[in-house]
DNA sequence: ATCGTATATCGTAGATATACGATTAATAAT
DNA sequence: ATTATTAATCGTATATCTACGATATACGAT
């Protein structure tokens, strides 16, 4: 398998990875917050959250880390968005429990 | 609403909650486990880990708590099943994400 | 060059999670 | 009554998580 290609689905330890990512209240709200607003960059989740600044880039880290958001950097800012592709693969996953 | 009904969707403190239960490989197998066999006792599930019986026991626990499984006592046993509702919502509601 | 803005990282305290062996509790079998 | 079986709970060590403030980094604007 190259480099570039995905795999369709998702190992158990994947999964797990996903679900643990999302298993705190503020990162489900940081997911749900992106769906809306499509991309953002950290401070407007910073804004929305009552969480300080550092505390909400660790849980951006947390995400990224599963692969769940993508990060770009732009400038001196972040600008964030859902990585579609790990969510359609956790969704598949899940519809299969 | 009265006690016995249950909500149609989930919180967002309940999605994560069940998030977090999922978020660890041993309890995502004992849930692909229970879909599989339909209904077991801990002691089957204890051979197919490579987990202590008290480790799987909170295990058990941990997911239970989350809503994702119900255990029936049995004289000495626990006959665990998956707890279909919650898996119905919880899969609707990532559904959603 | 300096200052301001945005964000990541560091250090840290306290809370949870994870694993185990030992123990307890409940029942079934002898 | 004693013993065996099954599973939950207790106690405990270690690791990870979560929160924060402080600091570092990167860049744009002045």
């Amino acid at each position: 398998m190259k480099k570039q290609e995905s795999k369709i689905s998702l190992s158990n330890n994947e999964l797990a990875s996903i679900c643990k990512a999302l298993g705190h209240p503020a990162r489900i709200m940081i997911i749900d917050y992106l769906k809306e607003v499509d991309e953002c960059i950290c401070g407007q989740i910073v804004d929305i959250l009552p969480l300080a600044q550092s505390t909400v880039s660790q849980h951006l880290k947390a995400l990224k880390k599963a692969g769940l958001i993508k990060g770009e950097v732009d400038g001196p800012r972040t600008c964030y968005c859902l990585n579609e592709e790990t969510l359609k693969k956790f969704k598949q996953c899940v519809e299969k429990i």
